[in-house]
RNA sequence: GCCGGAGUGGAGAAAUUGGCAAACUCAAUGGAUUCAAAAUCCAUCGCUCGUAUGAGCUUGCGGGUUCGAGUCCCGCCUCCGGCACCA
């Protein structure tokens, strides 16, 4: 018998929808808790690892509300950006009306999979009554210094014709396409998020309910190394800057190298023996992308013909020009010490360097340079000191003769904004020839973006070719200006869309401080791990921001983080590209939506990446037929008093709540499964031994209360159907009974020397000598100790006893 | 190289604190039902020996701690993820 899943789903979808069961506004009187999947890039098509998240955050949802809580749970779209653009240039229909239409698909996806959202917040980012916000947000971190333009080195992706922050190259390549990033020297608008470096770095700590991966991979990020950067003088004149981790092995420095692209480098090798050979090198280099210059094979370089004064000890040492040294990173100069940088002595033993060691290697060491711990030595004033000793040592002296200081270095840059690409906010910026660089006043906002036929990617921003909407006039002399035509990240839009579901109408404000005092910050945030360094370092450095404008009441937003593992199918994980994708629509259609949730959680460990399997959903519809069945099938019922088997099957009832309960706090949803599939199992069993109606009632609910964020449509079914009037959604969360959970009797395990040797049903209120007596009369027992003597015997009653014979 | 995570049956997995390894589901096999099939129900299902009661082995590998280790400690191997000529 199989229940008729696709009218039971619509009809409690359109009971939730009517009833407004998830809009909730502020209540003082309630707790509260913000429940937050990541907005989705509305791409029309979500599949069954999609599901998986909105599964979650549907469940936690409704558990949350059993649990007396206010509940929001809001749900937008993140419509800005490339991945709309450039669907819309393949199919030729302009990315709004296309994402629009997109849009209205993921909601009908949603509704099917009867998700608990809040649409009454419902944003999205390609709204000007979002993206104002946007600008009005730059516009305060204009006036902050925190938003800047400059002239700057920077990644260039030539297929999407855009800049990329840092974050979006993902090991050379372009995070979105995989095209090989390039360099070009282009004037930018940068957000100043290493001015916030420190207080990201120092508060990841604080984040206890984040995955450790997530914080290790934000630490690694903003790479902070404490060193000292000193001044080197060249032989014949001038100076340049090193920075180093490692001052204390100063006296080992034999060389020094400068990146290619160093200031210093025309005028050292200008003139020199080696000029010619020099040029080469570094035109080559300059040619390579990133990747061709790691995967050479070793080190190259070419020497200066320069030298440089050590400055500690006075000793005359060769300049080299070598790829190996970042202009990105430090000062874009070294000093090498190949005794103790594997990097440099790779470069010294190609070149014919010295090496010369100061750290003492431990005895056993037979590897090239050393970079562990020792006994300094060869170093004048730091001999026979440890590192941390030398390291301050030599800085102090450093200080004293002021050349140098102690310095942290920092891997995180600034994060480039500005985007040459159409499908975004415009950056409220109007240049004037008389004025300069003026922002555009705020009762100006938004700066609509315009309407554009023609918006494919051409290297500089496809605004820029319309007149009407470049030119202006300067807010300060009315005189005639050019408007900026970039347009900002998307990743802008995300760092924030938080705070705006807080107040999502309000068009005075980017939102009320009152309101997001009292839902700020976000008690569960899910996503996937793929935005640990971008979305998820960037919305922190905003959150930080909005905090010190006194608009935000906390300065990290996300108090508990989730991500969740992917779905993989034919060993990959799901993508459209790779033709594995599982759409929901037939599951939808032929199992039902509960069906499908409940498989999703029942697949493996959330954390955890899981392996589809097309037989799991009729697998869990299997189960909820057989939960109809239970529920609805004229049952024969036994009219007597409670008994033993009664007692059972509400002992078990009660220790499935408590299980259930504990593994949705922990997260462990797929355990919570199979612990309502026992149940089920066991309530029929006994229903065949002979039923209490009033018992299997009582068990059969609290069944359908555990089973509601699971499977809602068919527990709420079931439970109207049981005669109960109020909306399943709204009653609350079971809570289980000690003294009906505590079990009669246990299976006593008996071991000799740690070998399991029998099981026996014994009382649960046995003590030590009563188990450890019990355990001596087992005759299989007793065969094992024959001729040997008891010399131990650990008793853990009622489960255990572990008798130690020799 | 550094950092993080993982390794358990044919598959997904379970085992909150060190105490019955493999719950639950899928797949497979056999059976019932059926004219037949689907659906449903029942049974078997880690490996070895044995007709069997049973015995031995088994959580990537090697050691250790413990009455007792999937779980703790030491040393390795493999896989996944992140960072990376970062000085």
């Amino acid at each position: 018998m199989t229940y008729d899943h696709k009218s039971i789903e619509a009809k409690w979808q359109d009971r939730w929808e009517t009833e407004k069961v998830f809009q909730v506004t502020e209540d003082a009187s309630k707790p509260k808790f913000y429940n937050v999947a990541m907005y989705p890039y509305p791409s029309g098509e979500l599949h069954v690892g999609h599901i998986r998240n909105y599964t979650y955050i549907d469940l936690i949802t409704r558990y949350k509300m059993m649990q007396g809580f206010n509940v929001l749970g809001p749900m937008g779209w993140d419509s800005f950006g490339l991945p709309a653009e450039n669907r819309a240039i393949e199919t030729g229909m302009h990315p709004q009306p296309s994402v629009e239409g997109q849009i209205a698909k993921m909601k009908m996806h949603f509704r099917k999979l009867g998700a608990g959202f809040d649409w009454s917040r419902e944003l999205a980012s390609h709204s000007p009554e979002f993206y104002r916000w946007d600008q009005w947000l730059f516009l305060e971190m204009y006036k902050r210094g925190l938003a800047y333009k400059a002239e700057a080195r920077v990644n260039w992706c030539p297929k999407d014709q855009t800049v990329l922050a840092n974050e979006q190259v993902v090991e050379g390549l372009c995070e979105r396409c995989d095209t090989p990033v390039e360099h070009k020297e282009l004037s930018q608008w940068f957000f100043k998020i290493t001015d916030y470096a420190d207080r990201l770095l120092d508060s990841i700590d604080t984040l206890d309910n984040w995955p450790d991966r997530v914080r290790t991979m934000q630490r690694n990020w903003i790479g902070r190394s404490e060193g000292a950067t000193f001044s080197i003088g060249v032989d014949g004149g001038g100076t340049f800057d090193v920075f180093t981790t490692r001052p204390d092995t100063s006296f080992g420095m034999t060389f020094c190298v400068l990146a290619p692209e160093h200031p210093l480098v025309e005028s050292l090798i200008g003139g020199s023996a080696t000029e010619a050979e020099a040029r080469e090198y570094i035109e080559a280099t300059g040619r390579a992308s990133e990747i061709e210059r790691m995967a050479e094979g070793g080190k190259t370089g070419v020497f200066t013909g320069a030298y440089a004064i050590n400055p500690v000890n006075e000793t005359r040492i060769p300049i080299y020009i070598a790829d190996y040294v970042l202009m990105g990173y430090g000062t874009g100069a070294i000093m090498a010490v190949p005794g103790q940088d594997q990097r440099d002595w790779e470069f010294a033993t190609k070149y014919g360097i010295d090496i010369i060691r100061t750290v003492q290697p431990p005895d056993d060491w037979d590897g090239e340079a050393y970079t562990g711990d020792g006994v300094t030595f060869n170093s004048d004033f730091l001999d026979g000191m440890m590192r941390d000793e030398a390291v301050s040592t030599v800085i102090s002296w450093m200080e004293d003769k002021r050349i140098g200081t102690g310095t942290v270095q920092l891997r995180l840059r600034d994060w480039l904004i500005s985007r040459q690409r159409y499908w975004g906010s415009p950056i409220p910026i109007v240049n004037c020839d008389h004025c300069g660089m003026v922002p555009v006043p705020e009762d100006q906002l938004p700066v609509l973006l315009p309407h554009v036929e023609d918006y494919a990617p051409k290297g500089r921003s496809p605004l820029a070719a319309v007149d009407e909407f470049v030119n202006t006039t300067c807010p300060e002399c009315d005189g005639p200006a050019r408007r900026e035509t970039d347009t900002m990240d998307t990743f802008v839009d995300s760092s924030w869309y938080f705070f705006r579901y807080t107040d999502a109408h309000n068009d005075e404000a980017i939102f009320d401080p009152e309101k997001a005092k009292y839902w700020m910050p976000l008690d569960q945030y899910i996503g996937g791990v793929e935005h640990a360094v971008l979305h998820l370092l960037y919305a922190r450095f905003i959150t930080m921001v909005l905090y010190d404008m006194g608009l935000s009441p906390v300065e990290e937003p996300f108090e508990r983080m989730f991500t969740q593992g992917m779905l993989v199918r034919d060993g990959a994980k799901m993508s459209k590209s790779k033709g594995n994708v599982v759409p929901p629509d037939d599951y939808y259609e032929n199992y039902g939506a509960d069906a499908l949730r409940l498989f999703e959680l029942f697949v493996g460990p959330p954390t955890d990446d899981a392996v589809w399997n097309d037989s799991g959903v009729p697998g869990t519809k299997r189960f909820l037929d057989r939960l109809w069945k239970l529920g609805t099938a004229a049952h024969e019922f036994q009219d007597r008093d409670e008994n033993g088997s009664d007692r059972e099957i509400l002992g078990l009832v009660h220790r499935t709540v408590k299980k259930v309960t504990d593994d949705i706090n922990r997260f462990h949803f797929n355990t919570t499964v199979p612990a309502l599939m026992t149940l089920a199992n066991e309530l029929q069993a006994y229903l065949a031994d002979g039923a209490r109606e009033e018992t299997f009632g009582e068990v059969f609910d609290l069944m359908l209360l555990m089973l509601s964020p699971m499977s809602p449509h068919i527990a709420h079914e079931l439970w109207e159907m049981r005669g109960h009037e109020d909306l399943l959604a709204l009653q609350s969360w079971p809570v289980w009974d000690e003294e009906l959970a505590r079990e009669e009797t246990v299976t006593l395990i008996v071991q000799v020397n740690g070998k399991v040797r029998d099981r026996l049903e014994v009382s649960a209120e046995l003590t030590a000598e009563e188990v450890e007596a019990v355990a001596l009369a087992s005759e299989k027992v007793l065969g094992w100790l024959e001729g040997k003597e008891v010399r131990k015997v650990i008793a853990r009653p009622p489960n255990l006893v572990n008798l130690v014979v020799g």
